[in-house]
DNA sequence: TGCCTGGCTTGATACGTTTTAATCCGCAGC
DNA sequence: GCTGCGGATTAAAACGTATCAAGCCAGGCA
């Protein structure tokens, strides 16, 4: 039984052509109910599995979708991830995910076997915004949808959260506790997330009168654990008459990195310093210290972002595209408190 | 452009047979150096694209491989796809991730979808540990390889670390750093890990005189953040004459979740009590009390065991199979310390 | 000149499925 | 008895690729 039994067995084992073979499969309706009974009885005497590669090449596009992600091992990306996969299932489809890990490289090379696997379409946060392996993959005709990340030429759709209104509300928070002393964590400028979520906070503390200078800027070159912890051995070292009273960090990765180095140089949280994260992610609620954070609606990205997809790949030429933008939410918690 | 160009159309526009087009893609040496260029440019100019289903039929199996997890939210589960990503790469082979959810259902549902894609082998943590589904699927002839999880029959290949060895190094460093009233915090007896972790406390107690009735059992229902929370609150209620001097969590997720609890309630980590987790995931070194964590070479396993899918894939008939197993190893942070 | 050799190239076939158009057959209506 | 109809079935073609056996041709040898 090591050989796969095909759809040309089952319908000789049955006593029928092929095509009928193939009909009770697809269109069980059309077909006599003695003839349908036959032959399931027959697709599971030889264990019959349907062969989806024959399928797709048939029907000449697959039944699957591309997930191209800049860190599986960012909590953010697995929500996100999973909110795909759910509206993905619900059509019937599997998801390929690529972890492109923040390299051009790998990412052109998931880009390639998507294309190859001709996949319904290919959802993506791409390392660079200006790709080029991107474009032509769209122009060969693969839907392509951007997520967490705005499309700037409206060629495409798109679907990304208020990253400028994030910052603002994370901003505008601290500055209603009564801080003025502010300093913002971000990663390198080249990320989007990072620089709108900058240029939010800056227009809260516009709003507030106190100039952009104001706002003391830390630059980190990653969006990880480890270089919060960096960020807070800086944070830590100065003295406290210079030191900020509240810390806005650009994920909450970053916050958990900088909670830690308060606590081991017992600077206390948030009677000392208050820490704001981004993003929500379900270990920010589980901080020693809890942390206020703001949430983006992940699952839900991850659901609106496959829904275009799908919409796209059925539409055709015909197809608007579509950027849908998501507002943040503020999650107040411990981390964060009166001045 | 929009309708994919196919190798048929290369060879027309080069002026070659479609089995020349062919040979240059998958044995260039056999081919004259000036019709392989010919070949070379019409391919580019007509932006040509492999249609890997129409490969797959050919070679009558894919070039992909399953991985099913029981939830890709654990880091654990994460980086040990990070490995087996790595290695399948290697081999030229996309890799399919699943996400069972600890839900037969969907663990079902996943492996008939593999079968019908004719992947190279299946990996998979499984929900339940005799499924039929799974053994029918290997019996069919897809190489099976259960990761962290031994092959009760070996019938088949399975990657695993010693977790009885791992629960005795934890239980016998709490021992040797003075502690004797521990509690273990489980999750569902059903789940062998849990199980086995704790047989290994119970051995470190029994070498080290104290009756198997002095270790405290805590069950919880999942092994997730929240469900540590809970525990915590049970230990954080106990009169403090009572209450275990060192907790032994079954996983990280669990003790990050003690962690916040005890903070929650004043209950000072090392000071009062010691917690020690199961997995060293990054977040464990990250919190709020660095943990100390008995460590598990997840990209390893992950890098094994698709080794060894591949192996078997290669053999056929002829493959020995093999369990692996690694032993876990303690690593010291500062959520533990001497009584 | 005829034959052989070896390097390149190619025609034909198969992989497993879906779908279209055609066929078959029993039966009602005239 | 013939026609037409409609439901059920089927033969055949197509999807794009890889491979095998066969073919072609230039050049070397007898």
């Amino acid at each position: 039984m090591n050989v796969p039994v095909s759809i040309k067995e089952v319908a000789a084992h049955a006593g029928v052509s092929v095509a009928t073979v193939s009909n009770v499969l697809n269109r069980p309706e059309i077909v006599a109910s003695t003839t349908r009974d036959r032959v399931n009885a027959a697709i599971s005497e030889l264990g019959f599995v349907r062969n989806e590669s024959a399928r797709q090449l048939r029907a000449g596009r697959s039944r699957t979708l591309g997930l191209v992600v800049l860190d599986v091992a960012n909590p953010f990306f697995t929500d996100l991830a999973r909110g795909v996969e759910d509206e993905a299932n619900k059509a019937g489809l599997a998801v390929i995910l690529c972890n492109s890990d923040d390299q051009e490289r790998k990412e052109n090379r998931y880009l390639d076997l998507l294309e190859e696997h001709r996949v319904q379409g290919v959802l993506i946060t791409p390392v660079v915004s200006g790709g080029t392996r991107l474009a032509r993959l769209q122009r060969r005709g693969t839907p392509v949808v951007l997520v967490d990340s705005r499309s700037p030429s409206r060629g495409q759709c798109s679907v990304a959260v208020d990253d400028v209104l994030g910052g603002d509300i994370a901003v505008s928070h601290l500055l209603a506790a009564g801080h003025e002393r502010i300093a913002y964590v971000g990663g390198p400028a080249s990320i989007r997330q990072v620089a709108d979520r900058y240029e939010g906070a800056l227009r809260a503390m516009d709003r507030a009168g106190l100039p952009p200078g104001h706002l003391q800027l830390i630059r980190v070159e990653a969006l990880n654990v480890a270089s919060g912890q960096r960020a807070g051995r800086q944070v830590a070292a100065l003295p406290s008459g210079e030191r900020p009273t509240a810390v806005f960090a650009s994920n909450d990765l970053i916050a958990l990195g900088l909670l830690q180095e308060m606590t081991r140089h017992r600077i206390r949280v948030p009677e000392d310093v208050s820490i704001i994260g981004y993003d929500d992610i379900d270990f920010a609620a589980a901080a020693a210290v809890p942390l206020t954070s703001v949430r983006q609606p992940r699952q839900q990205l991850g659901h609106t972002a496959a829904r275009l997809l799908l919409e796209e790949a059925e539409d055709g030429e015909a197809h608007q595209h579509r950027q849908v933008i998501f507002e943040p939410e503020l999650v107040v918690r411990e981390s964060t408190t009166l001045l």
